[in-house]
DNA sequence: GTGAAAGCGCTAACAA
DNA sequence: TTGTTAGCGCTTTCAC
């Protein structure tokens, strides 16, 4: 006898309980109009049967799963190590389970990976989709268009004007970058700081060129000097650091385009023997703990609320996922949420 | 018009390319035994009309779902803020999707998440599973014992003989937990100590009582004074650490249960102007990076292949799940691996 | 309130 | 090689 012998089926509760299989599938989804007798009965009998509804039969049928695949566009390496999606993460699987829904997370490295979420997505696996970390040239939003899954997308999804697949109403939610860059700049501005520079991040997420250009909002007369190229990690800011020691030795103040990329090039200015914040000011972004308090000094930033927006992107999906169940109501326009952020002073600036 | 008019099935390939449903399954499955023409014709037509296959009636018909799911039994908080997982999970993910399986991550925090997770499980959704972080008073193995899915635990599960539900072969892999702490506390008396004392992990956990047992092994003699019960944080090795100097000031060397039970260990001897390892000698166990070579001084501990562990499971589990639909073979008994552990030498001992 | 019957979209014998 | 025919286990009209 080998393992498996098959799980018990309706028909089998059916059987025991001496009713139709319509009245077992009653009273397993809820039991509205049974009586209660009978009920009992049924209760009792999936009870002795140990009998749980086979998933498969019921998507066929509902075309529901009761589940949302996280769909994240970045190595593992990164997914577990920087506390940015933990953070996200969180946030999203407090909202699902909440509301009885499955997180199933699915991580995309290479073309290959794209090519089998995007099966899985159009497979009906799921009934709708949390999308992070899009990069500009990412297949991914198209993959899912195609598949026609419900999507919120965490970011502002960057599809330029040359993209063939821009979704009509893409929702998405995501904190206030080019405002959180104003206050950072304006913040070192009020210091006294006058040769203001930036290291980016990369420049193929919106969240980077946002940022960018709440810095330009304020700087707009900032030489091409006093920017430099990162990608959100320390060693990025590293280089970038450097670069900006060596063609703006001048500079009196630091805009990092997020907490890494500062404790990046906090290292090189000391390094360098330019004192924090005396010689040069520093602003991180994201207020990521524990690295803005641990650097030294400890880094002022700009916080935005990460598991916060997790946990919004699953209930703006979740709730659309409803409306989609209710039928014909109208379905009201989708809407984008951008959350505010706020200044945190620490010693840096 | 709603958004999701229906996708396509396999009924209107086969009308489109004028041949039989049972044909264009064919095709889509590999296309043995089909005319290259045909087939040819075939594939256009699922091209045209972007068919994909609907998964919940592909599933409902040959059991296999092609994905499987890892079951955490700790709070989120937990799972993505401690390195271990984090490397396990990456070891399981490459090996799952190498073999174009889906990994389906399930977090459980408390009762109801267990339900939650019984019911996902006994569901069918997934062909496997992948369990880890087992508590010893755990309903987990009863559960997923109950809805008869194959599975692979990650660390010796601890059924005691007075537990209900001990499955007869439960597969898991684990590091050599009893030998590795055996090496650790050689090592500190090759060093010439004799005072030596243990922090314990959680002791609801196998691996923790395996490391005590190991250091019993080799301490037949030390008093409970010697002892103290940490849970594998940080804060529980400060706890514990005090109460250790408090009972048994002499000592001379720590054993600490993994490396973020060290580092807290660490902190506190500082405090208490104790020198490592001129007075005490500590050491670890894990070589969890960066922990372990970011204290102060720098961490000696015992080292396992937490990644390689990840990826064993997931080959293990995936072996199984081939055998079994292989048929009539005869089930080889499923067997468990003990990964060795060796010791790794820095500053503190 | 309850049951009979018709599929959901697919695969897998079995025939042809 | 291809088509025909049964279901997989469930929900859901529609009668009773």
């Amino acid at each position: 006898m080998t393992e498996a012998m098959s799980r018990p089926t309706l028909e089998a509760v059916a059987a025991r309980a001496g009713v139709s299989r319509a009245t077992v599938s009653r009273v397993v989804n809820g039991g509205n109009g049974v009586r209660s007798a009978l009920a009992e009965r049924v209760r009792r009998a999936v009870e002795e049967l140990g009998y749980v509804p086979n998933q498969a039969a019921r998507t066929l049928v509902t075309r529901r799963n009761d589940a949302v695949a996280v769909v994240i566009a970045e190595p593992e390496t990164r997914v577990f190590t920087d506390p940015f999606f933990a953070r996200q993460l969180r946030g999203i699987s407090k909202e699902l389970t909440a509301h009885d829904n499955q997180l199933v997370l699915l991580l995309t490295e290479g073309r290959d990976d794209h090519a089998r979420v995007g099966r899985y997505l159009a497979g009906g696996h799921v009934d709708g989709a949390l999308v992070f970390s899009l990069h500009l040239d990412d297949p991914l939003p198209g993959l899912i268009q195609g598949a026609g899954v419900p999507t919120v997308f965490g970011g502002r999804p960057g599809w330029g004007e040359g993209a063939r697949a821009r979704p009509p109403a893409a929702v998405f939610v995501d904190s206030d970058n080019r405002g959180g860059a104003r206050d950072a700049v304006r913040h070192l501005v009020d210091l006294g700081r006058t040769r203001i520079a930036h290291i980016t991040g990369a420049l193929d997420q919106t969240s980077a060129v946002d940022r960018l250009d709440g810095y330009r909002d304020v700087m707009a007369d900032a030489g091409p000097r006093l920017i430099a190229e990162g990608d959100f990690t320390p060693l990025g800011g590293e280089r970038a650091m450097r670069e900006l020691l060596d063609h703006a030795p001048d500079l009196d103040a630091v805009f990092a385009a997020n907490d890494l990329t500062a404790s990046g090039a906090l290292r090189v200015l000391r390094e360098h023997g330019r004192r924090v914040p005396e010689d040069v000011a520093v602003i991180g972004f994201d207020d990521m703990s524990p690295i803005a308090e641990q650097t030294d000094p400890p880094l002022t930033t700009i916080r935005q609320d990460i598991e916060e927006m997790g946990r919004l992107m699953a209930r703006l999906l979740l709730h659309r996922l409803d409306r989609h169940a209710t039928g014909d109501t109208v379905e009201p326009p989708p809407t984008s949420v951008v959350l505010p952020t706020t200044l945190v002073r620490r010693a840096s600036a």
